[in-house]
DNA sequence: CCAATCCTGTAGCGGTTGCTACATAATAGT
DNA sequence: ACTATTATGTAGCAACCGCTACAGGATTGG
């Protein structure tokens, strides 16, 4: 009874197709059929691969944020940045970049899925939120301690961006002079 | 010819009943028929009266964003608060509350909507930014030269809370105490 | 009162959804 | 070589989607 020969087929490599197709499409209208054809098989076989589309959900969403990972550390070198409104400007200058805003488009809709109780989004959001604040520590002034604090105004600013708001978003960094606090 | 005696026959009332169905129930799964039923009516009368459902997700997104705005109003007093973070605390208090949760939840897939490029959700986000801009303006010790880092800070709050990082979030204005900026 | 317009229910159309039944081909293990 | 397991295509199902055609009822202007 050798039966644990051969269990994944290519799963990786379907996954970075449909990755690719999730984050050009978006998550919401993702369904069987143009994935499947975007991953060059057919609806029958992502069922028969991932046992049903939630399953499959979670599993991409598992698989984007690994991506994001990987993407994220490629981006900027592991140094210190000066100032903490220097380092949410780099930040949010790659966000915005167009390799990888759709990572952050798809970052929102998770968000997005999460509060609306889907426990695969709010997994995989989670965990995209531990690797973001790893990220950060290594490259903030004031290390993970900093590394909250900003993340959340990063979160901030992305929301600006998604709906017309950029000026707001670049308000809080560009500038630097007292604020009550 | 008189024919603008009776144009509207009660959109209003109805908007009220759809925004309350999609409070409940998210703005991404929400179609015709169960929207109808709803509001005490056919998807068939819907289309009549919106002209379709693109349509009719528009002028729900409005009516979302007035209702919202009123709904703001009549939870904090207008009056200045001490510290930019007392007034963080405070309205994430109300965006957290049982009552109001629903529109944040909703505003999350406004954004989420806007990010992919869907124009009525992108034109209700920056509707609502702008409300609440205003509205923060009011309240802020700074006035409206403060608001919009503040509320890129909340949006920030809003979406650590959707992941289940809510203590990240409270991270952001619980310890005042310096930061190298 | 008649006719024109407005309102609304019924039924259905063409399309998509996730998923399954069935048959078959390929690939093993012995 | 035979058999058991795995892999994959074809066809289709029941449910849902937005929307429409048609008909009849209600209302209103003349």
């Amino acid at each position: 009874m050798k039966k644990m020969t051969k269990k994944k087929p290519d799963k990786q490599a379907l996954l970075t197709d449909l990755a690719q197709h999730v984050l050009k499409h978006g998550l919401n209208n993702a369904s069987l059929r143009p994935m499947a054809k975007a991953a060059g098989t057919s609806d029958r076989m992502l069922i028969y691969y991932f046992g049903g589309k939630d399953a499959l959900i979670a599993e991409l969403l598992e698989h984007l944020a690994s991506q994001m990972a990987v993407g994220l550390d490629r981006a900027l070198p592991i140094e210190r940045v000066e100032t903490e409104d220097a380092l949410v400007m780099k930040v949010l200058a790659l966000m915005r970049s167009k390799d990888f805003y759709p990572y952050t488009r798809v970052w929102l809709e998770i968000v997005a899925g999460a509060a609306q109780g889907m426990s695969a989004h709010r997994l995989a959001g989670n965990r995209i939120v531990l690797i973001f604040l790893e990220w950060l520590a290594l490259r903030h002034p004031d290390g993970e301690r900093g590394a909250p604090r900003t993340l959340t105004l990063i979160e901030g600013c992305l929301v600006m961006d998604a709906v017309g708001h950029s000026s707001v978003a670049d308000l809080t960094y560009q500038t630097t002079q007292s604020v009550s606090r």
